[in-house]
DNA sequence: TATTGTTATACTCTATAACTATA
DNA sequence: TATAGTTATAGAGTATAACAATA
């Protein structure tokens, strides 16, 4: 049994504007603009962001990444072999609690995530290219503070 | 060799905020929220942007609703197999073109997708509690309209 | 007992390739 | 030749379970 249609659109477009795939676009689309602009750096956009929680974010170890990039700790341990193997990050041992292991950023890691984080900002922008610059500004800014509040319910 | 940190946190948070990372939490958390409010929906929050497209957009084929949601027009096949199996949409011939296929929802189907809609906004608003109610609407507003552009680059 | 990290394995989502049928 | 849809297969990303080392 098939649905005449007669009471769709009603006024327009329909029902409510889908926050959901808007989302889901942008994501897409993000990975698409941002990962020519990372070269060959392991794991494309989610080894950048792991980049900058090593060198200026306050969670060293592999599970305090893992919780800050919303993944699991087993996903930590491939994505930093990664990184160690292209020579951005090494292993310390944590003298204080020898189960854990301290991440930090080889002064080669450091000089790369500083170059990076130029031409992702630039990549973003050209995402974003449809918003004035305000705008830009303040998805930026919304984004951010959404997300944020999220990290606090882990 | 190790860079010694002493460059790090140039007055705070370090680098411009990580508008990627906050978009790939933001829609972790959008799946987390909304999936329990689909119920048993087939595939979640794909099945239900794909029932309101069907019901309220302009892109009745197959192919036609792959771009719009952008995956490949394989996976609607899928798509489309289990929402017909679940009775919310039925495939027709096209008599004016016999290798499309015009998905059209069913009476079910179009009662279910109005009685999800309001749920899933009520989800999406607890997802974006952190934001005041004009923040909402800001955020809503932006994401849509920087996804619509990217669309019409297809 | 609980936590950190590792490894092996499996699942989900999506894409690629090859095919049929239509245009 | 090109497009719509289907099917089989493969890949990327992620999670679960089991384990060793340490707390």
């Amino acid at each position: 049994m098939i649905d005449d249609g007669t009471h769709a659109d009603p006024g327009g477009p329909g029902l409510e504007p889908d926050l959901g795939r808007g989302l889901l676009a942008l994501v897409r689309a993000y990975q698409e603009h941002v990962s020519p602009a990372l070269g060959d750096l392991p794991h494309g956009p989610r080894g950048y962001q792991t980049l900058r929680e090593v060198g200026y974010g306050a969670h060293p170890t592999q599970v305090s990444l893992a919780r800050h990039l919303g993944v699991d700790r087993t996903v930590m341990t491939y994505l930093i072999d990664d990184l160690v193997e292209a020579g951005l990050v090494e292993r310390r041992a944590n003298p204080e609690d020898r189960r854990q292991r301290l991440v930090v950023l080889t002064a080669r890691g450091r000089s790369e995530v500083d170059a990076l984080c130029s031409r992702v900002v630039e990549a973003e922008d050209s995402l974003l290219g449809a918003l004035t610059t305000k705008e830009r500004g303040q998805l930026r800014r919304l984004v951010i503070k959404a997300a944020g509040a999220l990290d606090d319910n882990r």
